[in-house]
DNA sequence: AATAGTTTTGCAAATGTTTTCATAAAATTA
DNA sequence: TAATTTTATGAAAACATTTGCAAAACTATT
């Protein structure tokens, strides 16, 4: 082997040494039953030999797919949504897809941008989270007449096809747990639902639920803390130290739950003794958690799945219409949470 | 507005409707300064107005990078890597990357596999988590003379540019802390160390510590256990149910560690009264842990933003020799130790 | 052996950009 | 005002592929 291969191999490259056609490499990678297997072979090798590696982005140019499917999430950085990603990302890459992964950080502007970002890439479709986007996002969204799912909540009249579950009743479903044990004093622990139509639903269900029992929810018994067990923690520890402090806690998902948590338990007090922890969302650890944490489950795997399989079918051609799938969340009444 | 602007619009539909040459548009795009600001103004509109969108894919075609990096992980699904991914990411898309992000569950066929396709996709760079990879893979690297960093682990040997830690002085570290307490019966937990060469190097590191001491590690006291909160925890209830048991537990990474914590706390046990547990990582929410887990902090962050850093020199251009960065593990000696 | 049918291949056009080079227009200098 | 420099634009080639069409090479059928 006397020459080295450094200059770029591309397919005509390829075609000289294997002394056919470039349209003839080609067909061997796109529609291999069109070549002779000898042909076949001899391509094959010198493919091999080459080290060639196709352009996919010669190949987009011709109305080709790209190959690509693009997520945008708020966050990476969190338990929330990993389940749902890889889920998401499992299914697609099993059919040939590669994930665009791009976050913003609940800044919908930036969702903006990211999602140009997308489509200048040209994604053959796209998953984004949660339901509220911008009006500039909606817009571009439906321009491109591109495959499109929301991921992770579902509402029956939403914009773009969804797949997920109503946070509307899994609020419901946790302020209703905590009534029925009788709590009547409770408090909520909420991030910011700026942008973030998750959270602002489940709080809505919550204080619906709440206020049909009579309860009312003024603000000195809401708080409100990112997703951070971190920052959690910090919060319920003034919580519970008020001496005027709530029965129940509900909090807006699992890892605020977590926080909780550890607050009492660094305070010594007894969960579900002293004060009952309800979660929202059903995480991977939580039923692990000592003591183990009651929750609203929200199936994330399941979810991740679906949207994939929409995605796909929706990249297939099987029309565009929106499409929506609802899947329910569930009580998990586990240990945290006791009668009054 | 008689005219629907149906059919895809490219660079030469916004040309005509501002009634200039393709070129201009392209350069308003990429050379904004050689073209009159009041043309520039007329091509502005023209591409509001039909809402184009620039094609990264034909852009890619002319030596154009492609504003991709490509981004191999094991796994999505924990929270090991999620610090490292969000700041690689975080820097890599303030400068304007996308990332393409992939997993391949550990096993090192797909990783070449991913690999391939990042390649197809014309990715400007590649990182990848760790430093044992498939013979194939390295070669598709170096044939491709792309910018390749491996992260999370340091070598002064490697074969490409890492930033990481040396993960053999985490085990270290974590074994001799437990041996400075006082330990002298250790049970390790760790998962499977095929294909992962950073539970691997903590382990060996560990050994030769305990060695140097006289300690041995028999099979009698290693417990393996994949990085699952639920499956560690099941792991630890065993363990810790044996008359038998260590006084301390070395785990593989604090997700294992918090399984234990939790085993320990569900039968009862006090830590670090009964048993001291010792966790590798550090990860966002270890300090919040009851107790706060002692542990052996891996800056992922640090480590993700430097090795965004490196890349993006490497794609500026300052030549590709392999580079090197050590990042120190550090001890974090919390509650969940304590002398025997 | 001639014909018809089938399989395999290559040519050339097309895809959506960027870039080099040339040219026209405007601004500056003498 | 003429000559020179600068600025702004367009034409066309280039990039790595795919694909429609047609030619060439086989096979099968008479």
């Amino acid at each position: 082997m006397v020459k080295k291969h450094q200059s770029k191999v591309d397919i005509t490259t390829v075609a000289r040494a294997a002394k056919v056609s470039a349209s003839t490499v080609s067909r061997t990678f796109n529609h291999p039953d069109l070549v002779n297997p000898a042909t076949r072979k001899k391509i094959d090798r010198a493919v091999r030999r080459l080290g060639y590696i196709r352009n996919r982005a010669a190949q987009a140019m011709h109305g080709k797919r790209s190959g690509t499917v693009g997520l945008v999430v708020p966050t990476i950085d969190h338990a929330i949504f990993a389940e749902l990603v890889q889920s998401f990302s499992e299914k697609l890459e099993s059919v040939g897809f590669t994930i665009l992964m791009t976050s913003h950080g609940y800044d919908l502007e930036r969702e903006y941008a990211v999602v140009r970002k997308l489509l200048e890439h040209r994604v053959d479709g796209i998953a984004l989270i949660g339901l509220e986007h911008s009006e500039e996002t909606f817009l571009l969204l439906k321009q491109q007449k591109l495959p499109v799912v929301a991921v992770w909540n579902y509402n029956e009249r939403s914009r773009i096809s969804c797949v997920g579950t109503q946070n509307l009743l899994a609020g419901r479903m946790g302020a209703q747990h905590l009534l029925d044990l009788g709590h009547r004093d409770i408090g909520a622990v909420f991030p910011d639902t700026q942008g973030n139509d998750r959270s602002f639903d489940r709080l809505r269900g919550a204080k619906e639920v709440l206020a049909t029992a009579g309860i009312s929810l003024p603000p000195s018994r809401q708080w409100m803390t990112p997703y951070s067990v971190s920052q959690a923690k910090a919060v319920c520890l003034e919580i519970l130290s008020q001496k005027d402090r709530p029965s129940a806690l509900l909090c807006g998902n699992d890892v605020i739950a977590q926080g909780c948590l550890y607050a009492a338990m660094q305070m010594g007090m007894r969960v579900p003794g002293d004060i009952s922890v309800m979660g929202i969302g059903d995480f991977k650890c939580s039923k692990d958690m000592e003591p183990a944490l009651s929750t609203v489950r929200l199936p994330a795997r399941t979810i991740g799945g679906q949207a994939a399989d929409l995605i796909v079918r929706f990249i297939a051609g099987d029309g565009l219409d929106i499409t929506r799938e609802e899947l329910q969340p569930e009580l998990m009444a586990r240990v945290t949470t006791a009668r009054i």
